[in-house]
DNA sequence: GAAGCGTGGGG
DNA sequence: TCCCCAAGCTT
């Protein structure tokens, strides 16, 4: 029995879930709200994006007032949110939109062109905005389409296998009567049904059609294949502020960890752990500015490929030599939320406050 | 094809 | 505490 975009798309019409870029019932969702959504939702959680994307909504009502920001502005926008690829691709993608007078490409092929769309965000903009009939195929649809299936082929090597059952599932007419609303039905399926962990088969509108079910063997569709270990690195960063509230920062690399944020000052992380002597020679320096440095604990952060263990020293001083802010970075006042300062520098900065060394 | 690229929440 | 992983893209 193969599953009913009939039955799928009737479970959605009573279930859909009320999201701040999706359109209600009836009307048309808006290109540039949609893209934003899609491009912030990339390996992000639901809960995570929605008060970043609202905060990007309001600063940036249109493609054109995104174009026309500043990229500092964006990137400060953009903190705490992870992957500031997206962000610098966001940016870029705006701009290139704004140029040919603001309009979304309205094909898959089109919108493939642009920086940060691929083939998943391509498809999803063009089945939600643009009525597509195309099934953009995210980890949700992939894992829907693995127990539908139940094809035990361990990710990563079966995702193309899986993206090409999964484009089959709108093959009947209820579903490309509605491209815009099969694609999110499947999400929400995914999301609150479909589950990784214990998917809540006895509520699913497809669970008759579903052969990983049938086999009892849902719960553990999909496989993966086994992860490498996390290797730990070591870093060290210093904290310096000045009588008036200002923290010293510097500007990383645009490309690579972390890219186009700012960051506290320090060497680069290493894979062997550091000694007090061997971490302060790194510190920032000027003529006569001789802070007293504390050491103020460390900070443990986990990236996708490795954790990294920071130890953090803290010092005050009563201005900053113009030759370090010059040299070295800017200067901000702790609470500015303006800021493009990545969550690993504010755990930093919090744990220099909570130190009193600043008091 | 594989590696690089963030973060926070849940089991 | 640890492991999993979430509407992936780029190189």
């Amino acid at each position: 029995m193969l599953p009913s975009a009939a039955d799928l798309l009737h479970w959605y019409d009573r279930h859909r879930r009320i999201l701040p870029w999706r359109a209600l019932p009836g009307q048309s969702a808006d290109p540039y709200r949609v893209w934003l959504s899609e491009i912030m939702l990339q390996q992000t959680t639901v809960t995570a994006v929605i008060p970043y994307y609202e905060r990007f909504l309001a600063a940036f009502p249109d493609v054109g007032a995104l174009a026309r920001a500043p990229q500092d502005r964006v990137m400060a926008l953009w903190a705490g949110l992870g992957y500031y690829a997206r962000a610098r691709n966001l940016h870029a993608c705006a701009q290139v939109v704004a140029a040919r007078g603001g309009r979304f490409p309205d094909t898959v092929e089109g919108l493939l062109e642009l920086p940060g769309i691929g083939a998943y965000t391509a498809a999803a903009i063009a089945a939600i905005a643009f009525g597509r009939p195309v099934v953009p195929v995210d980890g949700n649809v992939e894992r829907v389409t693995t127990r539908l299936f139940a094809l035990t082929d361990p990710l990563p090597g079966a995702r193309k296998a899986i993206a090409r059952q999964a484009m089959g599932l709108n093959g009947d007419a209820p579903a490309r009567a509605r491209p815009s609303d099969f694609a999110q039905a499947l999400f929400d399926l995914g999301a609150g049904i479909c589950t990784p962990r214990t998917p809540a088969c006895v509520l699913c509108p497809w669970r008759d059609a579903c052969a990983a079910h049938r086999q009892g063997i849902a719960a553990t569709l999909p496989r993966r294949a086994a992860k490498a270990a996390r290797p730990v690195r070591y870093g060290i960063h210093f904290c310096m502020m000045d009588g008036a509230g200002g923290l010293l920062l510097v500007r990383r690399p645009e490309k690579g960890l972390l890219g186009g944020m700012m960051g506290l000052p320090g060497p680069a992380w290493r894979d062997s752990p550091w000694t007090a002597p061997d971490a302060l020679a790194h510190a920032p320096t000027a003529p006569r500015l001789c802070p007293q440095w504390h050491a103020v604990g460390q900070v443990r952060h986990v990236f996708t490929h490795f954790t990294l263990l920071v130890d953090v020293y803290a010092a005050r001083v009563k201005t900053f030599p113009n030759s370090l802010v010059g040299a070295q970075g800017m200067v901000h006042r702790v609470g500015d939320g303006a800021v493009a300062l990545p969550s690993l520098m504010r755990k930093c900065v919090a744990l220099a406050q909570s130190a009193h060394v600043f008091d």
